[in-house]
DNA sequence: GAGGTAATGTACCGATAGGTAAAAAAATAT
DNA sequence: ATATTTTTTTACCTATCGGTACATTACCTC
């Protein structure tokens, strides 16, 4: 079996440098000009190795939740509820406002974009954080923490619309130390320093 | 000064239809084409009336405010802290996930429209969350039941959040039974209805 | 009526969107 | 060296993007 002319590009750091693209300006604003200038290639390099745009898209936010995004699944090897709470929402802040990356998450910036031509984008999007927040769930049921009367299903919930939330506020420009503010005062709320009710 | 050939539709049930098409599709994910089709005018008319798409999103925003969004405004006249936020809360379940409307928040998906050639939509979608905010900041300052400890610009902040995340829920497909608990919980954590610290 | 004015309908603009055909180039296998 | 395989390069495709020129229509004033 012949080998055939080699691959002239690291597929991975090209996948990163599209990851880049399309965290900063989102699904429906990065062009596939952007991304092949981005990545270094051209078209039908792009086309032979990751497929259409969509296909890329796909590898990207694979390559998202497993790089920039794995904080959310080593916080649930967390012993508590409370350490696990605390590392998904300041993890949360460092990911949409930390240093030398785009704003705001890739996850939540592809949930919003909603045309036409989009739905497959989109729907990775939402599927990935179906996943991410029924792991969340199963693990915040096994916790020795959980308040008796609290439902684990609401409450991963919660902390999945707070994360989103800092996402927001992370894409709107919000800076990470107004961010982190925020971010200590939901987790005071949410569990109280001693054992208030909820 | 004679008056020309009257216009043949109403501005403001144009601008309403293209809300409509704005909040389903968000900004980038709409055209010019989806605008004029669902507003029943063409092309010349629409930039006659309106000038060109984003200063057409710039009206359909601020009708948007004083529109579907105008109960956050209108939270504000509550008396005391916990009402306020219930209002907003409540108001922002509603909003984004109330039946006979598109999901989500036009706001929060304008944000998330960062391409190139979004950013004067963006602006005008951030510039429109940070007056909200500002007010409901002012307004917290002045609440009577705020707690001694608590900074308004932080809770106003994380109020702004907690909408923010219930918008992204919405727009992700939750729907609104699931939504109603997710915020009822977070009032119970923000506002425990004894008297607890935070 | 005639003239002025503003909105409408149609047809069009250059630029760019995502995607591909076909030939040239670089490797392996025999 | 030759044949085979795969990637790269270049050039191109159609469709649609946001935006507009121009002629027509409908109204008001005189």
């Amino acid at each position: 079996m012949p080998g055939g002319r080699p691959r002239a590009f690291d597929p991975d750091a090209a996948l990163d440098r599209a990851l880049e693209v399309f965290w900063r300006q989102g699904y429906e604003g990065t062009s596939l000009s952007d991304l092949t200038t981005a990545m270094g290639i051209n078209r039908p390099s792009l086309y032979g190795t990751f497929g259409n745009k969509e296909e890329l898209f796909a590898k990207v936010l694979e390559r998202y939740v497993g790089g920039p995004g794995a904080f959310a699944a080593e916080a649930l090897e967390a012993p508590t509820v409370r350490e696990v709470a605390e590392r998904l929402v300041r993890g949360a802040v460092e990911l949409t406002s930390g240093p030398g990356t785009p704003g705001g998450c890739l996850n939540v910036k592809s949930v919003h974009a909603c045309g036409p031509d989009s739905a497959p984008a989109r729907q990775a999007a939402i599927d990935c954080r179906k996943a991410g927040e029924t792991a969340l769930r199963r693990r915040l049921e096994q916790a020795p923490d959980l308040p008796p009367g609290q439902d684990p299903a609401t409450l991963a919930r919660l902390l999945h619309t707070i994360t989103d939330g800092i996402a927001v506020q992370a894409a709107g420009g919000r800076p990470h130390d107004e961010l982190s503010e925020i971010a200590e005062l939901a987790l005071r709320a949410l569990l109280p320093p001693d054992g208030s009710a909820s």
